[in-house]
DNA sequence: TTTATTTACGGAAACGTTTTCGATAAAAAC
DNA sequence: GTTTTTATCGAAAACGTTTCCGTAAATAAA
């Protein structure tokens, strides 16, 4: 036998069952003023007796809202994205709304595809991290057009008009460097994720700055790009260290990038932070307890998710679009640990 | 000025545009054996041109299928529940199926709402991992009256007659043990989460059928439950080894109670592995590069989460209720690491 | 040739809401 | 006593699909 359809209750039979019509006790429920209070309590007790659980799909249709969000980001496994998560759903939650999440996985194609579906009317709402890969911001253009509001929080699209939840980038990638220079380092290296990402581009602006203003040269074979696979990305940072012995400093401006640099430095048997000094942006909740312990750039991530998930529900709320003046930057803090102590 | 409608194109200006009627167009697109090969074609051409993105809520209300399963789990900064978000949003991904993340934060009471609001229709099936707070199983009872499929992943719901994805638990918590014992351990403290979870249960069997095994005493008091706030974990911890100074072994069965013994240990200058050794159920990615370097029973997370949703989308798709018999328990591996070391 | 059968498509109902447009009676204003 | 207003509700259209049913033409069977 076949699972049993079950039919599940909805307005017609409540209204049967109350002795009212379809669009009278809709109104109660949604609380509408031309309700009587009596009329209402009455309808509320039954829809509770009966178990009743209006279909979003039949009110999304008719009123054009799907109370959703997108939360598109290129991985999950990873702290900042996690932490980022919580706070989205939190505000989410506020606000009785639901979150549909996509991860690119770094994908540019993903990316643009999940976009497209987006774009359809799924959502009432996106947040997005931009993939690394992604060349530039133009398969975001169709979101625009359809008047879907966006909001990027940490990783922003270049060239789209709308908000952006970021961290003080430029500063915190000079005062990285700096605090590297300080303790000592005198050749430090920079490791990045992405050529195309605006976020590493600014960390890095930050890092030549301080090189410069403390009268290091920014060497071009210094700065090194890394890629989605771990084991990949050690293997580099190890050349790295082996063609250049001159270096004793790393600034990892990701967290993967970070532990591959330990890895690296304990195939070698390079003595962390005697011989080599690290620092990375990173989330990780055992910073403190790695082997040395792990100075962080730390970027606000649960408030991130917050804070761009309550951008994006008051533009809709208001119904009205997303504004780049909008935009808020927090600040990442730098927490200093064994990895750049003497 | 307000925001502009701008009238997304829908099948009936597709179907002006063509000559063709609305039912025939809809036929072509979902690529129905009634249609002409090239009326197809031209439909599909037209489509593409048009940027057709078709209404998931008017499709959704009207073949009760919403291509959306609900995915509804304790936390996610947390690297088991991270791998398995990546694993159900691959499998989901490869069906044209979206995804729901709702996060109960181990509350019962969200985790009641969440699925009540679930079984209205929204989606068209669950995976998730219960809350450890909550008591019994029986608010998801009406998932199982509503026919909405269910399928649990690694904390699952008793009582409740559906397919569950979890690894050896109790072969694990006796095989943890047992290294503990091996490496010289006497008195060994179990830390758990929650008693209602069946996970935590039957690791704890395990760990008790060990020491018995290895003639050692099973103490009540060297059971010390967690709670949700890792600062209060610690000082129980601390308390807990202040008060019985002749535990030397602690069998995390949770990442966050590890990271807890560490801290404790840390505080009160016990050396890991020397006098305390540690293991615990983690998936951490820098479990081998803490300090001390921290043995872990690592659970396959990012295969369950594919499991579990692979066992979901079966059912989904031949419309058929999920089955206990469908069950698949996966291995956890035992990965030793210097905290429990000579 | 006539009659079935198949192929390819159109018309219209249906999904379960929200919302517009009235309708009615009672209350208030005149 | 008549008109206007207010409060409360119902009928029906609409949202954009999918799908049931019908049908004309083309083909096959008789």
């Amino acid at each position: 036998m076949p699972s049993k359809p079950l039919q599940r209750t909805n307005l017609k039979q409540l209204a049967q069952e109350l002795g009212l019509s379809i669009s009278t006790v809709s109104r109660a429920l949604n609380d509408s003023y031309e309700i009587a209070a009596d009329t209402k309590e009455r309808v509320r007790q039954k829809a509770q007796e009966l178990g009743y659980e209006p279909n979003p799909y039949a009110s999304g249709l008719r009123s054009r809202k799907s109370k959703t969000i997108g939360l598109v980001i290129p991985e999950v496994a990873n702290n900042f994205f996690s932490l980022a998560i919580d706070g989205v759903e939190e505000i989410a939650r506020a606000n009785d709304y639901h979150v549909l999440i996509y991860l690119t996985h770094e994908s540019h194609e993903r990316e643009a595809t999940i976009i497209q579906h987006l774009a359809g009317g799924r959502v009432d709402g996106i947040l997005m991290s931009v993939a690394s890969e992604s060349p530039d911001a133009s398969h975001l253009a169709t979101l625009v057009e359809s008047n879907v509001p966006l909001v990027f929080f940490d990783r922003v699209g270049e060239g789209i008009a709308t908000a952006r939840v970021t961290t003080d980038d430029y500063a915190s990638g000079y005062r990285a460097t700096e605090h590297l220079i300080e303790q000592g380092c005198r050749r430090v290296a920079y490791l990045l994720i992405s050529d195309t990402l605006s976020i590493g581009q600014k960390r890095m602006e930050g890092y030549r700055a301080a090189l410069q203003a403390h009268g290091l040269p920014t060497d071009a074979s210094l700065i090194v790009p890394g890629t989605l696979d771990r084991d990949q990305n050690t293997r580099r940072i190890r050349e790295l260290l082996e063609q250049d012995p001159a270096i004793d400093g790393i600034f990892a401006s990701v967290e993967t990038l970070a532990i591959s640099s330990y890895e690296a430095c304990q195939q070698l048997g390079r003595r962390v932070p005697e011989e080599v000094k690290i620092i990375s942006f990173s989330n990780l909740a055992t910073a403190a307890y790695l082997n040395p312990p792990l100075t962080t750039i730390r970027q606000p991530a649960y408030e991130m998710g917050k804070k761009a998930a309550e951008i994006l529900f008051r533009a809709i709320s208001k119904n009205r679009p997303v504004l780049p003046t909008q935009s808020a930057e927090l600040q990442s803090t730098l927490v200093v640990r064994r990895s750049t102590g003497g």
